[in-house]
DNA sequence: TATGAATGAGCTTTCATTCAT
DNA sequence: TATGAATGAAAGCTCATTCAT
């Protein structure tokens, strides 16, 4: 389709080309060797381009590495978003699916979140980003929690936001940890591991329970 | 009293103050802009001398680094084993003063142990020692889950490296976001949910809780 | 002309005029103050460049100083390889033509070979390129007197090597010492004067002398 | 006897050590190292005393080279002066005599003499230094020509400072390039050899040869 | 005398950024 | 758009020298 049309928009499809391969080459070096190591010549030759040509893209590093993590982040608001397809009242397997996405795009975009941490710590602007992405997933286990207590289902004495705070920093935490092959899980035991630990951790009602208590939960996902 | 010890030692006195306000120093600006932005000259500025005396103590700014984190890691193995001083039986208390004494710990060294985050994705020598940090606190509450699933206090089902993990990743990035003065809790009551969330995510038996179950733990918070 | 020439051709132009002009900027620089006395910034300056410019074209200090002799070294090794051009026969003009066109290579790059010979003690790469340079010489004069000793025209009791290697140094020497206004000869009484010398020491035969013996050879020299 | 005077001459004898100490290490380390290469801290480690020591001492790290090269010329001066012993019409032997205690003391100071070399290159007080050893072997060699011209043993053609000069220079070169393992030859063979090429370089008359020419010199030479 | 901490000018080198082509 | 030479601020680091002890 676009092969067809003449003149000026081949030229765009080069340009494109060349931005994503920036935006690529930078990912994949950052992640890598990190941020501050990394150069814009490094970047520009894993691009395949020429030292100059970065700046007809990007205006600094800072921005190149604006430009990849509001690309994550967008696949990480919308894997948060995703615990709430399921119908409110499966406490248990509401949580399960939060844990899984999160834990999944987490685990996906772990290395440049670190980058992207070590930089908000220095600027201000990344800092924002790297809280809306927490909150977005905080904010989902949050409204759960109270929505559970309002049911009677959870510990009413935990204070929701920062007991969400904390659960959540749980699983993402455990997601970069999980990187290096230290625990010997799959993704489907890992999120088994975690639903089990958050729903213990707010003391999820029994009946919420998949097979009615903890132990059954234990049994059904050994035959899982 | 000190002009009773002979010889070299006010010389050597002179040094180690030097030293150790390029270590403060250091330590302050790396704090507040991070490791990469703050150059030697800023360092000795600060301790105020000439930049040429940082490397009389110091080979480079890694180095120096490399002395602060040191002992900020000194000071967390002594945080972690001080749950070990009480009894074997009062899980529940053991557990509470774990988590107590290492937020504690992590809350003072927030800061730096980030700026060692940093360093840590970029060079292997911190990476080890990250690891370490990490390590000592997990480890403690690995052996102690152990126990109390031997002794039917725990769920059996809990793989316990990953989940002392987990809960390990929970308590300090708890301690880290606990910075913000987002969540409105005073370390009593961080300590209490903290503990609650634990407890309650490894299945410690109703027992094992002050005043014989959750419920009743929640009311003795409360008049604590 | 130039403007016949397509594409990168202009760009590469101004990149090879600033190399060159770094070149011998350097060169001057490093004639007239020694090698570690001058730094990037002096020679930078004296090619009328800025001095992160310097890096563009070379390493370091060193690649510099490996250039500029490399060039040199290649001057002389033509240089000695002219003496060979003249029939088998004439060793005496032989003798005088290898010494003058030495003499005169030598004598042109003097003061950049003493630079080098100071780097040479220290560094082993340069080490090669200063044995290579007298080698190149020695060599040459070494052929011919072996070839004079089968004639029966040269003292068959010296040793080849070591008599080459002494009067090569002898006309090496004596160009840099020429350079001070201490001795009042001019090129063609320097020339004779060495080549008489060389002669004499390798005990040329009478017959091989120009006019028949040294004392002819004497009046014939101040009659040309 | 110095052992039995009380009070302040032990300390001077210490001192004295200590300076000696500074010399000597200095020396070994610029031989080995090269001037520029060589700190002020690594001679003061080599003498065994502390950093601000050497500047009881010396003013400068030129300060020491003048001093170690200092000490060297005396001894050169001195070679120089031996060849004069002997009886005035001994020609051949005087060369010879000549020769060999400049071989032998150039030899023995081969290293150090490179060293004030690269420095007389760009330093003025070291390049005076420089041409007063090699004047002193250059006039000795010039004042013996020129007598030996007047005697009518030697080519009357040849200009008596150039050619003591190009004589000297490759006595000189030779002891340098001789350190190196290249040439086999003891240091009798080598003193016979420069001898040989000096004697034959200025025409030395048959009768002054030892044996009466060139050739029985040589079977003299053999059966020494 | 000897010490060694302190100094600071000066070095080499890097690298984000600009701009003429 | 793409190029790559040029820029120069700023970095980390060295080292001869000073000086209080």
């Amino acid at each position: 389709m676009t092969s067809t049309v003449p003149g000026p928009l081949p030229a765009m499809a080069r340009g494109r080309r060349t931005k994503s391969a920036l935006v690529q080459a930078g990912r994949q070096l950052f992640e890598e060797h990190g941020f501050s190591t990394v150069g814009i010549d490094a970047i520009a030759h894993g691009a395949g381009v020429s030292h100059g040509t970065f700046y007809t893209w990007f205006d600094s590093k800072e921005a190149l590495l604006r430009e990849i993590v509001t690309g994550v982040a967008k696949e990480i608001f919308t894997a948060t978003s995703i615990g709430t397809r399921l119908p409110p009242d499966a406490s248990y397997a509401r949580i399960e699916a939060a844990n899984r996405s999160f834990l999944r795009a987490v685990t996906r975009h772990s290395r440049i979140l670190r980058v992207l941490d070590s930089q908000a710590d220095v600027r201000e602007d990344f800092r924002g980003l790297r809280l809306e992405i927490r909150e977005s997933f905080v904010r989902c286990g949050m409204e759960g929690l109270i929505r559970m207590q309002e049911l009677g289902l959870a510990d009413p004495m935990l204070p929701p936001r920062a007991t969400a705070s904390a659960l959540g920093a749980m699983v993402e935490s455990f997601a970069h940890l999980w990187q290096d092959p230290v625990e010997g899980l799959d993704e489907a035991e890992a999120v088994d591991v975690l639903t089990r630990l958050w729903a213990g951790a707010i003391g999820l009602a029994p009946q919420a329970w998949p097979g009615g208590d903890r132990a059954a939960a234990a049994t059904e996902a050994l035959h899982e």
